[in-house]
RNA sequence: CGGGGCGUAGCGCAGCCUGGUAGCGCAUCUGUUUUGGGAACAGAGGGUCGUAGGUUCGAAUCCUAUCGCCCCGACCA
């Protein structure tokens, strides 16, 4: 997080609503408009804030590190693309009127990225000829335009999205579904640093079509989907595992484990496998949808031409498939899955500033002393903190710090001061403990230690 | 896309039925007093009432059209 610096809340940013904004109906929507990470601009297009923001980008980075992790490559193609590539795989007429459709100045028929497999297979026949620079997986993290006929739930269900797209190019049938394992344990790892559990669960591959696909969902009650699983599987953690993703037989274990277990949305929910389920352990219950994978062969790659040569010399089509993650959806999953009656409460992973110094008395020589030292230690020790050295009420400052939702905060005031104390409050729990400036410096240094 | 609702100050709302030159709370600015869970008092600023037509002496209010946003359903990452 080197790209972050510690704040004061007097020279922020951070349009903190008291009162409930009245278009927003599920809590993510409610609390992201409130604590000021978002405002709309158009019905599903929203603008991000600054705090929502270094959220987002927070996330980003997560992905970015596990897929790199993985050996994927990070790239960017354009967000307005040409209708040929479309016409060429079949899918501009097929698409509907999800795809936003639009005329350049010449007359040609563009659109807004919804999905990049044309654009994708493009790059890769262009350049790629010979089954020796095989495997190659490529992605981005681009903005995406569905045009849904009704955008609702902020940024759950917007028209416009953050996504990362992954497409994986492979000679075989068996390295595809390598790859298609390999992506699962990367998006395993990915919500898992993100403080989140998605259980991956057999899916439909709509639009984009092919046979093997699974959602990855987190369950909460204001979840889009019904979802049927087996308790079993909410018990399983991907934690601490190295994994040598080269290592078929490892990427295959973990797929197994983590979907042997009954796990559908209504979608392919099937009544008689899951009364196979012993009772005690059924479970019906609601999930967001927070990511992808599919492979789906030759769909493409046979369409647009994506051919290399095999050591035999013959040109075959590369077997493919794609993987995606919500990344701006992630943020009202987050926060659908991690909240109170008083606002958000970040995960560590993500939260937007590690820690909140909370002065109670900003003028005070003694507080502003210890806020200044402690605001200077945390940014010496690569920490991000927000530090309200605003003049305002106590509880408003309490307010806006619980509305914010960071996971740890620091309050500075007199009568701790003169007793050389502040006091340490988990977001998540409220409990809060006294202690000196330097033991407070690095409880925090060590919560954040291993994340 | 079917059904419904709403556009009045930055935010939340009243006023509209029964036309008469716009109001409340919060927020903002000034001052004083306050100060460990969203302070009190005094004062101040801020709105061509979504837009365009029409009716009328006069329209936030009535009529017509149009744009935008929201909700339910169908659909969907």
């Amino acid at each position: 997080m080197k790209d972050h610096r510690p704040m004061r809340m007097s020279r922020y940013f951070l349009p903190v609503l008291k009162e409930t904004p009245r278009e927003a109906q599920i809590v993510s929507h409610r609390l992201m408009l409130q604590a000021g990470l978002i405002k709309q601009a158009s019905a599903g297009i929203y603008s991000w804030l600054p705090m929502g923001y270094k959220v987002l980008r927070r996330i980003e980075q997560i992905v970015h590190e596990e897929q790199a992790r993985a050996g994927h490559l990070a790239m960017l193609m354009p967000t307005m693309q040409s209708a040929d590539l479309w016409r060429e795989s079949g899918r501009y007429d097929a698409y509907g009127d999800e795809m936003l459709r639009v005329k350049d100045r010449g007359g040609r028929d563009m659109l807004f990225t919804p999905t990049a497999e044309e654009l994708v297979t493009d790059v890769f026949r262009a350049n790629v000829n010979s089954y020796k620079d095989l495997p190659l997986t490529l992605y981005q993290i681009q903005w995406k335009f569905r045009d849904e006929v009704r955008p609702r739930f902020g940024v759950m269900r917007g028209r416009e999205f953050l996504m990362k797209d992954g497409y994986n190019f492979d000679l075989t049938k068996e390295d595809a579904l390598h790859a298609y394992n390999r992506h699962l344990v990367t998006y395993l790892r990915t919500y898992e640093r993100m403080g989140l559990q998605a259980i991956p669960m057999r899916a439909d591959s709509g639009p984009i079509g092919g046979d093997d696909t699974h959602e990855f969902l987190v369950l909460a009650e204001t979840g889009e989907s019904e979802v049927f699983y087996d308790s079993q599987i909410t018990e399983l953690t991907f934690g601490d595992r190295e994994i040598d993703f080269d290592d078929r037989a490892a990427c295959q274990a973990v797929m197994d484990e983590f979907t042997s277990r009954y796990a559908r949305t209504d979608e392919t929910h099937d009544a008689a496998l899951f009364a196979q389920v012993p009772e005690e352990r059924r479970r019906t219950a609601r999930g967001i949808e927070v990511g992808q994978i599919f492979y789906f062969g030759t769909k493409y790659s046979e369409a647009l031409g994506a051919t290399v040569q095999t050591r035999d010399g013959d040109s075959v089509p590369v077997h493919m498939g794609s993987h995606g993650i919500g990344v701006s959806r992630l943020l009202g999953a987050i926060i659908e899955a991690s909240h109170d009656d008083k606002g958000i409460i970040w995960p560590e992973g993500v939260t937007p500033f590690h820690v909140g110094i909370l002065n109670m008395r900003a003028g005070d020589a003694g507080c502003d002393a210890v806020c200044e030292d402690l605001y200077a230690q945390f940014q010496a020790a690569g920490l991000d903190p927000l530090y309200d050295d605003r003049d305002e009420r106590a509880g408003a400052k309490f307010g806006t710090m619980d509305m914010i939702g960071l996971p740890w905060r620091i309050t500075v005031g007199p009568r701790g001061v003169k007793n050389g104390v502040v006091e340490l409050t988990c977001r998540r729990t409220g409990e809060a403990e006294d202690m000196s400036v330097s033991d407070a410096v690095a409880k925090i240094k060590a919560i954040y230690a291993g994340i």
